[in-house]
DNA sequence: TTAGGGTTAG
């Protein structure tokens, strides 16, 4: 309650205070299933094939300008909108047909200018199409037209093609640049090659083909944080420095995001001083990154002092930054603050987008008000012409399923193709996980087979499958979910220690503690380092059998290893010691757990009440009693 | 006129 007089306190009146900072407005393996057992169909399908289509069509055009405009009034609208878009793909490609039959042609720049009007309205297939188009009709192209091409084709992940488009511009006569290469750089990134992406830069640079400059390096920066390779980035961060090529803002944005992702905010503090200090300046996505990275950890007066710096320096929060606090508040249950700062944006008129109502409606089902999250839905977003999207519906579906209704969550999923969206795996493991919540196995089994495993757009993952064997084994299908985990193995898929954790603890569960331990001692073997769960259930399931010298020794072992015993695990314990009349060792054991920081749980107190209630006067449960449950 | 950074889900 403290926290949440400080919040508002924080929301309304400091951002009330603070005028300027609202100055500016506005896999693909497929699964098949037969009978009880589960196949993975190794089938996969390529989706893109853009290069192959020809543009021949060009819709109607709504485009309501002059509609035989002048050269100069052409290309005034076309440098207009190559730096914001058109409104409208109809116009875009209205303005194309114009361009194809003006007589003189108008310059390549025009049609470079076209194309990344296409490109800021993320349009990638319907620039490549026109390139084409402009190719065939023999419209002069340059480099620029050449690296825009590139670039759309590595942006709708068709590597394969931008390197083909390479060999073109050499054969064209043309000399690729540094953005031609920073942007197949970047490509390979995206396209998780990072060996290829190295490989191309160590040879620019080997054979003096460019220069890579602050652009390349930091592409390459980001990529690299992309995939949690942080001490690299930051090598390569100094070693551009070293080079003589300079971090900018990007650079800095870029590796402070990073670490703020990782937790590491304070050093990325420490990035945000050390930019500063060299005279590099913040902007608004720096300070969103890092408000981001504080509000992680619910430090909210140092979100305060960056906002009141943003202000000072005249940068403005934005959608994003007003959206990370209306994450942020919703997470912690603070719905008034979410809905403060909502409002605030309207009145200052940046406009909540589809982010921010998503966010609004995670905090109503967080709290359990589903039906106002549906409200949001239908009433605020319909009423600002805001389109939901996928995540909109996975969020209220998530929220019924929480509240147990399963089946109204299946109504929302059955109404997502009239909406026009297509669920994802995360809708599809929601109602799994729903149906095998209410205890409706038959229903979840048949749904897994029937609509999941069928589904060839559909790459199972580790968390999906997980929620699959954990529901199979809770309801003792044990050789399902022995069989399901083969199948998993022989697709190809690697799991992870959550997968064998959920395992483990079903098969002990289901009288399989031999089963369990073995995988258990595999771990190792798999690569796998049990966690904190994978101790405390294997030391649960060795209680539950009775070994309580295997759990005490794993217990102690775990410690040794580097993995901490948790409150679960403590608990866990000790009950196991009640289970098996050691009074004095549990006593032992609660000592430590106190000494932690820890406490007993309600399953432990209630443990405890019920051993003294058939013993009465058993002098080691009445001295826990004392010591614990006053 | 072309290349790089930030927000929400199981």
């Amino acid at each position: 309650m403290r926290k949440m007089t400080m919040r508002r306190a924080f929301t309304v009146s400091f951002l009330r205070s603070n005028p300027l900072l609202l100055s500016h407005s506005s896999g693909n393996s497929a699964v098949v299933a037969l009978d009880n057992h589960y196949y993975f169909n190794s089938s996969s399908s390529s989706s893109c094939c853009v290069f192959t289509s020809t543009f021949h069509v060009y819709a109607i055009s709504h485009f309501s300008t002059n509609p035989n405009p002048t050269h100069a009034r052409l290309k005034q609208l076309l440098l207009e909108k190559s730096k914001s878009g058109f409104d409208k793909l109809d116009d875009a490609l209205a303005v194309f047909d114009k361009m194809l039959h003006r007589k003189p042609l108008l310059p390549v720049i025009s049609f470079n200018q076209l194309l990344a009007a296409l490109v800021k309205m993320k349009e990638h297939s319907v620039a490549v199409s026109l390139f084409k188009d402009m190719c065939v009709k023999g419209i002069p192209v340059d480099l620029f037209t050449f690296n825009t091409a590139i670039n759309c084709f590595c942006h709708l992940n068709r590597v394969d093609y931008a390197f083909s488009l390479l060999a073109g511009t050499i054969k064209r006569g043309f000399h690729p640049d540094v953005v031609t290469y920073t942007t197949l750089i970047r490509g390979l990134i995206s396209q998780d090659n990072p060996a290829e992406a190295q490989l191309l830069f160590t040879n620019l640079i080997r054979f003096k083909l460019i220069q890579p400059n602050v652009v390349t390096y930091t592409t390459i920066i980001n990529g690299l944080c992309k995939r949690g390779h942080i001490s690299t980035a930051v090598m390569l961060f100094r070693y551009m420095e070293k080079k003589g090529c300079k971090p900018n803002t990007v650079t800095y944005s870029t590796l402070i995001d990073c670490l703020c992702k990782l937790r590491l905010v304070d050093q990325a503090l420490g990035l945000l001083h050390e930019m500063t200090k060299k005279g590099i300046t913040p902007n608004v996505i720096t300070y969103s990154s890092l408000i981001q990275g504080l509000c992680d950890f619910n430090r909210w007066q140092d979100v305060n002092q960056l906002l009141s710096e943003m202000n000072t320096r005249n940068i403005s929060p934005d959608v994003y930054t007003f959206n990370i606090l209306v994450d942020a508040y919703g997470k912690e249950g603070m719905i008034n603050d979410v809905e403060d700062v909502i409002e605030f944006m309207n009145q200052r008129g940046q406009h909540p987008d589809v982010v921010t109502y998503n966010a609004l409606m995670d905090g109503y089902c967080l709290r359990g008000a589903v039906d106002k999250a549906l409200a949001v839905l239908e009433t605020t977003m319909k009423k600002r012409g805001i389109v939901p999207n996928i995540r909109t519906y996975n969020i209220l579906i998530n929220g019924y399923c929480k509240k147990l209704k399963v089946d109204r969550a299946v109504d929302l999923f059955q109404q997502l193709p009239r909406e026009g969206l297509s669920p994802t795996i995360h809708t599809y493991t929601t109602i799994l996980q729903g149906y095998f919540l209410t205890g409706r196995h038959v229903e979840a089994r048949k749904f897994f087979k029937e609509k999941m495993m069928l589904n060839k757009a559909l790459t199972l993952d580790n968390f999906t499958c997980s929620i699959l064997l954990h529901g199979l084994c809770q309801n003792r299908f044990v050789v399902e979910a022995l069989s399901f985990f083969d199948t998993m193995l022989s697709a190809g898929l690697i799991p992870n220690i959550c997968i064998y954790s959920t395992l483990i603890d079903g098969l002990s569960k289901n009288g399989h503690l031999e089963k369990a331990r073995s995988l258990f001692d595999n771990l190792p073997l798999k690569g796998l380092r049990p966690d904190v769960k994978t101790y405390t259930m294997m030391i649960q399931a060795y209680c539950h059998d009775g070994l309580l010298n295997d759990a005490n020794e794993l217990f102690l072992k775990m410690e040794a290893n580097g993995c901490l015993p948790n409150d679960v695990t403590y608990n866990t314990l000790i009950r196991g010691f009640f289970h098996n009349k050691k009074y004095n060792e549990a006593g032992v054991l609660m000592d430590e757990m106190c000494a932690r920081g820890f406490s007993a749980d309600a399953s432990t107190a209630s443990a405890l009440l019920d051993l003294l209630k058939s013993q009465e006067q058993n002098p080691a449960l009445l001295a826990l009693r004392k010591k614990f449950l006053t």
